[in-house]
DNA sequence: CTGTTAGCGCCTTCAC
DNA sequence: GTGAAGGCGCTAACAG
């Protein structure tokens, strides 16, 4: 019976005998604004749904210049903390009646520059990405476009861009503080992607407290994961550690503290007064560790909320000064 | 210098006092083929980079009717298993340039009605879901659209529909086989989302290892968790459970899986040849948990390759049977 | 109250 | 080799 492809306004409007336009001012509920009788109306909105008649976006799009849909990037949606942040965004999202495209930069900055150029061909609405190291440009390309940006987890100084990120600084100063307190004093620190904002930002903050606390430190304490080698890289880095006598390993990240549990997990080594790991963020892996790990836990949720309703108020042109945010993370020490 | 909006085919054929026909060819590489001159070529190539042209995707998907996005549909990203199912979706896709939007219905038939209407009113190309319960109609809706579909993870019986699964039957009947040889025998069952069917063939593989083994079960021993209420259910289960003076728990699911853990970690119950946790999925947590789970390890790569390399060939029209396929999932003995 | 016109940016025939 | 015309489906402005 409706078997056609599919069913558009002007089928409606041959149907009924009226024009696209008025079909299309119903369906869109401006049949008060316009005046369109009441019987019209209802037989509008009858056959419409009748014929199944689907809007299609596209074509909307196109014409208004909105899509309703918004731009996604982050490092890899498979890490714990990003696959938060994105179920957190597609949550507000759809709130406001937007979809969410997204994709993985792995961090690599071509990646992120091809999918941000995507995402402008698309022509969404607005974007929300995570920057990755050497993006500055394809951040600016954005912000050339008009296209509302928010940057969430690192932030690209001097850049007019609105963003949402944690207090690293803050956050690692007060942890290495903590285990400082506890006795520990041969820390080794571990890294990934060092070359973005936070963790610059996090091992700053590390830094601060050693020297305020007068614990030394050199080179051979600092230990940068290989991103696309993760697993072994840890490996290594954790046996070499181990070797030199470390008493406590401080994790950039949650892929570096997960890795390094394993393996520390692997090697049998007991955690106790006189060995600790200590990471940033907090997964679920944390929660049921063979041994407690204090860490950094980020408000996820407030961020992905926050990012939210700046991209929204944007969009909107509610707003028109750049918001950059900076919220304090919580230590949850075990 | 170039501060329009945005530069369109026409804004380059005006520079260039051609027609917009041409530059269309050109920058569509079909110069070739309707024999435009290689200097006319090389000029609206330069000219189209210095004026910073930007093809308007939407333009061109409601012009050739195929948009390159495809719709994800699972029930909740920031869960692991999908965290990582989506992970693997987007590469694939972006090997095929196509871009992905997602939407995470929790389990919800009414949130995924939603985001289907939608993803089929921005004319995806084609999607990938992991349909809810009481969601046939909605898939159902969406073949009648033709819009190709995969389903993943779960599938709905007697529906002529493509999916990618586990062989969840198989998987529980192999693992409960497993604790009994090793002596358990008052298992208790904890699942979630039951109606869903992977969780129903689970559920039946468990049961056929019991009974063809001839250990007692009853009602009391199965306990579904509230989706809504997972960490409050999980803790209520679990304290039941070991009030009753069970054995070992087998969990349907991974969320159930690290629930349980956490609450028993709560508890400072120790893991023994007394008592055990085995689990459905493989997760990162089981890896590092203070005690070892044996658990069942999804080949979710696979999956998703496979996934994508139905979906593709359906909407490329390269096949035109439906392909059912499942997949064995391997056993993790600790 | 309703209809006509025009055009969003692009691609594809078909004609020159 | 190149260009003009038409139309994908929709909406906003402007006439009646």
């Amino acid at each position: 019976m409706k078997d056609r492809k599919t069913v558009t306004l002007s089928d409606i409007a041959e149907v009924l005998h009226l024009s696209p336009t008025v079909i299309s001012m119903v369906l869109n509920g401006k049949a008060r604004k316009y005046r369109v009788s009441e019987e019209v109306e209802r037989k509008v909105m009858h056959c419409a749904r009748e014929m199944g008649y689907r809007p299609n976006r596209l074509a909307q799009s196109l014409r208004t210049g909105k899509t309703r849909t918004i731009g996604l990037i982050l490092g890899d949606i498979s890490n714990p903390f990003f696959a938060r942040m994105a179920r957190c965004i597609e949550r507000e999202a759809a709130k406001y009646d937007y979809q969410v495209m997204f994709a993985n930069s792995d961090e690599s900055a071509d990646k992120f520059e091809r999918s941000a150029q995507l995402f402008i061909s698309k022509q969404v609405d607005g974007m929300i990405v995570a920057p990755t190291e050497n993006s500055e440009k394809s951040v600016r390309n954005i912000l050339d476009t008009k296209i509302p940006i928010v940057l969430v987890d690192r932030i690209i100084d001097g850049l007019p861009v609105d963003y949402v990120q944690i207090d690293n600084e803050d956050a690692t100063y007060r942890l290495t503080n903590k285990i400082i307190d506890k006795g520990f004093r041969k820390i080794a620190y571990m890294t990934i992607s060092h070359g973005l904002s936070n963790f610059v930002a996090r091992y700053a903050g590390f830094k601060r407290a050693l020297q305020e606390r007068n614990v030394p430190f050199d080179d051979s304490l600092f230990y940068e994961v290989d991103f696309e080698n993760c697993q072994k890289s840890v490996r290594e880095g954790v046996y070499m550690f181990l070797r030199m006598g470390i008493d406590a390993i401080f994790c950039a990240s949650n892929r570096v503290g997960t890795q390094v549990m394993i393996v520390l997990r692997e090697r049998n080594v007991e955690l106790s007064d006189h060995f600790t790991v200590v990471s940033f963020d907090n997964p679920d892996e944390f929660k049921l560790a063979y041994f407690p790990v204090s860490c950094i836990e980020q408000p996820i949720e407030t961020i992905g909320e926050k990012v939210m309703s700046i991209l929204i108020s944007k969009i909107n042109g509610t707003s028109d000064k750049i918001e950059q945010v900076t919220i304090p993370a919580r230590l949850i020490m075990k």
